[in-house]
DNA sequence: CTGAAAGCGCTTACAG
DNA sequence: CTGAAAGCGCTTACAG
């Protein structure tokens, strides 16, 4: 009954037919390239709408020789903290799975204790000119300048780790640094009795260009006042040389304050304080961050409490997509994705899939 | 330089050429078809290995005219709880990203409370023969035969949010229920003082067939056991007929036992326990399970103090995934692929993502 | 401004 | 047992 013409084509070819142009043409305003009268272009926008055409995404990709450059550019995982080997790995996920999507990932790295080396890598980016670039914005105003060039030639930038609000960056992806302290006095307050005195600790070489620990230490902060808890928070900002110094440092201070009940280190080098802990043998309960080999192996013997993880690899992961989704398939994105604020112990780590 | 014939062809036409035979016959190889000599066989074989060939899966799929029919059964979400709701919405995130890929899924539901609903089921999905399938075992004796016509049949299944081990299935998908239980102890452990009692709840119609519940409390009471805390466990089966019915029967436990300091629900109808704290003002801490809305209601009312979650959306994406990953790529999947064990609170629930 | 044709890397009848 | 050819739904020169 149904004769050959009445056949119902699909994609393309059956809006060419019904448009009565070529399916080049209907490429042409699939594409928005220009070389289209303005009246055949209407036609063909509206039999797309009618039909609700969605592109074969497999077809396009095979069809095209198109190749897009994205550059990563994020600190070198180091002795002193493996950190960045997690959202490394969840990069390296991206790239393998977008490889068949015709895209390509340079990877760069810098050294967190060096701003040249900084410097250096987005020099090189620029000159290399990709598609995209997904970084971590350590040092924000070293940051600026180049995010300003990128800015300047339409290249698309993420920030994963942390952010820099204002930068018109394509997307942050990761930890709300705030809540995230915020929720530390959640657990804290558990913990404790109303009387008893913590100590919060920042330990960094760079404390002062690390906006990333102050918000942590202002949300946890915020929690005890608007719930009107009077616990007393002793502070002390550590820069360390090695474990050694900071086990020093720790010593110092607790030796000072018999009555400490609690220790909330405000980031991932809660292993060296949990180093002195252990050998000192003092009963204190310990909260820090990041699912780090070191990290769990005290959390494993119970001298570290509670470990407060944002999921690194996500991050890293995440952030390669949402280049690819923005350059490839031209989704929005959102400006903005926090990830889960996970709370981490002994007995769940083991699960735990970042 | 390089003249034609030099040229690197790529894939499945430069193996035919270097085998000196057409692509059609290392189709047949590259499929394991029958129909090829072996000596040509082995000579394609060698080829493909010397070079790690990787077939591109867009070409293969766009020239593929087959496609893979699954058919998920899962309870349907109720009144009472929605919970169900959650593995649903992972499902048919997989499957939306599977049609591009050629994977049909029907979606099928039982009755938590009627086993002949489930039977009708089964049936129905026996009678379809699909490639692959995907169930919660809620029933465990109705599932077991119905399981032993899908290994007559060459239908893989995978299991989510509760296993049965020793069937075959392709994987499950899901929490560990013991080590969920002793999480939760752990947590108590924190909050309560060795003398206190805390009162252990299963709320459920079908608490006997109800497997699940029981293991969580195994590893609820491993936990006190192992780490010899003395913690007094009183214990309540309820068999509900709505919320009311349960805060009738946790309200004369609790007058009953005035010390009270925790209560700990097995499963996501910790809601209607919360229920009855709220209007009776009683200050005690409560423990119990999922991201359901009137869960987190509580939760962040101050009633409901811990939540436990298991990633119900992930459970339905990843389980179809399973399906497809065996089915289309041929890929081996982990029989056992067991789901975090999250901690939700009041600070940090609306940025977690299930 | 528009179209005909080749080609992306595979699979699928069909013929021998 | 093996191969030639058409086709999947697009993109990309190229010609007019």
């Amino acid at each position: 009954m149904v004769n050959k013409k009445d056949t119902v084509l699909s994609g393309i070819r059956e809006i060419a037919r019904r448009a009565k142009v070529s399916i080049a043409t209907v490429d042409r305003v699939l594409h928005k390239r220009t070389g289209v009268s303005a009246k055949t272009k209407d036609r063909i926008n509206k039999i797309i709408a009618d039909l609700d055409y969605q592109p074969n995404l497999m077809a396009r990709r095979l069809a095209s020789r198109k190749v897009t450059r994205l550059i990563t550019l994020i600190p070198k995982s180091s002795e002193e903290s493996s950190f960045w080997a997690a959202p490394l790995k969840g990069i390296e996920q991206a790239e393998t799975e977008l490889l068949q999507f015709g895209v390509n990932v340079v990877k760069v790295f810098f050294d967190q204790d060096d701003i040249e080396s900084f410097n250096k890598q987005t020099k090189y980016i620029l000159k290399n000119k990709p598609d995209g670039v997904l970084l971590a914005p350590s040092f924000l105003e070293q940051a600026k300048p180049f995010l300003r060039q990128c800015k300047n030639l339409k290249i698309p930038f993420v920030f994963i780790n942390s952010d820099i609000p204002g930068e018109e960056s394509l997307c942050y992806i990761g930890p709300n640094l705030y809540k995230s302290g915020y929720l530390a006095a959640n657990l804290v307050s558990y913990l404790v009795n109303k009387t008893d005195e913590i100590l919060l600790v920042h330990i960094s070489k760079e404390i002062d260009n690390h906006y990333h620990l102050l918000r942590k230490e202002e949300g946890f902060r915020a929690y005890f006042k608007e719930n009107h808890l009077s616990i007393k928070i002793i502070k002390s900002d550590i820069r360390p040389k090695d474990n050694h110094s900071v086990e020093r440092e720790i010593g110092a201070i607790l030796s000072g304050n018999k009555n400490l009940k609690l220790i909330f280190v405000t980031n991932s080098r809660v292993s060296s304080v949990a180093g002195y802990l252990k050998k000192s043998g003092r009963d204190i309960l310990l909260i820090g961050y990041d699912y780090l080999s070191e990290n769990i192996e005290f959390l494993n013997e119970g001298v570290i409490n509670f470990l407060i993880c944002q999921k690194p690899v996500e991050q890293g992961y995440r952030g390669l997509m949402a280049l690819y989704r923005h350059l490839v398939l031209k989704d929005s994105v959102e400006q903005q994705y926090f990830m889960p604020i996970d709370i981490i112990t002994k007995e769940n780590y083991s699960f735990y899939r970042n």
